[in-house]
DNA sequence: GCGACAG
DNA sequence: ATCTTGTCGC
């Protein structure tokens, strides 16, 4: 790590990873959700935010010139700025926010999931679709994601469920006992709709 | 040096 | 993530 822009975003996540709060939320109580998700077309990022009420879903898109590389460990200098100012509309009403990315489950236990919900201190859940850190621990009919020892997540079926922040294992738990968030689907889908729509 | 490597 | 044809399987 000797290019000093990456040097200095590892002790910016140091400070993140540092400032994670784990505590039990109570997922299955939680009716009002929010999801990110961002879609890319050249070097414009398409962002958007879905918020279920518990009744019905709305979103928003944001749209920018993306100017950082995706760089493993480093994905949330590229998505996070664009995912926070989409979710901005829905910040205060949103009692959990799910993303598409990995929280604890890296290696300076700072994902984007982690990153996000530190900064803006809501409780966050990370939901990747594939592996990036971590060793897989079977036990109790569950396979358990450890980082640097610790249990920070759960690995579902292909998906990677782990703690973002103001939650605790036993509320990845419950999510992700329902496989994969209807709501992050709906994320996905609005993102690339409004990336080939602005073409 | 080699392999792994979210989106 | 995105680019992309046909193809294997439920």
């Amino acid at each position: 790590m000797e290019d000093p822009l990456l040097n200095f975003l590892v002790k910016f996540q140091s400070l993140v990873a540092r400032n994670v709060v784990i505590s039990h939320l109570g997922v299955e109580n939680v009716n009002k959700i929010c999801a990110l998700d961002v879609a890319y077309k050249g070097n414009k990022g398409y962002a958007v935010a879905v918020y279920f009420d518990g009744q019905g879903y709305d979103h928003n898109v944001v749209i920018d010139e993306v100017k950082f590389p995706y760089i493993p460990t480093f994905l949330f200098i590229r998505e996070a700025p664009l995912m926070i100012k989409a979710l901005e509309k829905y910040q205060d009403q949103c009692q959990l926010t799910l993303i598409d990315g990995h929280g604890l489950a890296h290696p300076r236990k700072s994902g984007i999931a982690t990153v996000i919900g530190v900064l803006l201190d809501i409780p966050t859940i990370g939901v990747a679709k594939s592996r990036l850190f971590g060793e897989e621990v079977k036990e109790d009919s569950e396979i358990y994601i450890l980082a640097h020892g610790e249990k920070v997540g759960i690995k579902k079926g292909k998906f990677y469920f782990s703690i973002g922040n103001k939650v605790d294992l036993n509320d990845v738990k419950v999510l992700a006992r329902k496989g994969y968030p209807e709501i992050l689907k709906l994320a996905d889908k609005l993102s690339k709709e409004a990336k080939g729509k602005n073409s």
